[in-house]
DNA sequence: CAATATTTGAGATCTAATCTCAAATATATA
DNA sequence: TATATATTTGAGATTAGATCTCAAATATTG
C-alpha cells in the first residue's frame, strides 16, 4: 500500500507548504514535480544539471532552499553515500531501505532488513535517543567487479 | 586485548609505509603520533587548526594526503556524521562501534551492538558483496535536550 | 488597489578538498 | 662519498559544493 499517485504527493507537499505559510510557486512545483517522476538517488548538483537540460528554469539557490523543505516535509532523505556530497533520496514513494555500495564501480544496491531495523530502534532507546532518521551503509565490492579483476 | 601503546602503533604505520616503498617522514610521524595521542573524532580542518596551535607546521596538503594513507593502512574510518566534510576516527585502538548523534546538541554516543553487526554482514552476504567497511548512524534528540525544550 | 510579506535569481562568498610544480629530502647506486 | 633517481613537501592556485546577499519580481492580505 505505497503512495504512489503523483496528485496525492502534490497534495501532501501542498499541506505542508500551506502549514508553514508558504506558497506552492512554479518553481517549487517544477522541482517536486521532476523529483517524484524522475528521481530516487540524487545529488544536488546533478539535479540541477537535469533541470538545466529540460529547460525548467530555476536558479540554484532556490533548487538548495528547495530541496531543503523537502527534507523538512519528509519527502527527501539524506543518505551518506559520499562523504564531500549532499545525497538525498525520495522517499515518499518507496518503502525504506539502506544501501550498499559498490567502491569499485558505484554501483548501489537497496535492501531492507527489519531484524537490522529492529536493532537500530532498540540501540536508540537504550541510549533514550528519540530517534529522527538513521543511515546504514555497507561498502565492498560486488560480485561483478571481483570477477572482473580475476581476468 | 587492545594495542594502546604508542610505540607499537608507530611499527605498525611505519611497517605499512615500508611495504608500499614509503617513509617515515617527519611530518607523517607528527600527524601519526597526534592523532594517536589527542584524537577520536575529527574532520581535516579541525586537526589542521590543532597542529597550527601547538606549532606543529605542516601543510594542510601534506594533511589530506597523510589522512588518505592512514585510511588506507586502516588507522583511520570515515564516519558519516555530516555531510560536507569528510569526519575521521582513529580506529587503531578502540573497538568497533558506531554512533548515535544528537541533532540539537551535536553530541556523539558510541554504541556496539553484536546483533546489528551481524545483519550487516548477513546482508552483504545475502547480496554477494564483500565487505570492506560499512557504517551506521543514528539521529535524534538526546534525552537532555528534550528535557530542556520542556522547560 | 495599496501595503506587506515572501520568493526568486544572479552572482558573490565561503569552505572543503584537490591539484600543481618547483624546491627540499630521502634513497639507491656507482 | 658523490651522483643520480625518486619521493615528499609546501605555498598557493583551482575546483566544487553549498550558502549568502539583496534588489527585483511575485504573491498575499487587508
Amino acid at each position: 500500500m505505497v503512495t504512489l499517485d503523483l496528485q496525492s504527493l502534490i497534495i501532501r507537499f501542498r499541506e505542508y507548504l500551506q502549514n508553514k505559510g508558504l506558497s506552492y510557486t512554479p518553481q517549487r512545483r517544477v522541482i517536486f514535480e521532476y523529483l517524484c517522476k524522475e528521481r530516487s538517488h540524487f545529488n544536488t548538483e546533478e539535479l540541477i544539471a537535469s533541470l538545466r537540460e529540460k529547460r525548467l528554469k530555476v536558479s540554484r539557490a532556490t533548487v538548495y532552499r528547495t530541496l531543503g523543505h523537502l527534507e523538512d516535509a519528509g519527502f527527501l532523505r539524506q543518505v551518506a553515500l559520499n562523504s564531500t556530497q549532499i545525497h538525498y533520496e525520495f522517499i515518499a514513494n518507496t518503502k525504506h531501505h539502506e544501501h550498499v555500495v559498490c567502491e569499485s564501480c558505484g554501483s548501489i544496491i537497496e535492501f531492507s532488513d527489519p531484524q537490522l531495523e529492529e536493532r537500530i530502534e532498540a540501540v536508540a532507546a537504550k541510549h533514550n535517543v528519540s530517534i529522527t532518521r538513521h543511515n546504514v551503509q555497507i561498502f565492498g565490492i560486488c560480485r561483478r567487479c571481483r570477477e572482473q579483476v580475476k581476468t
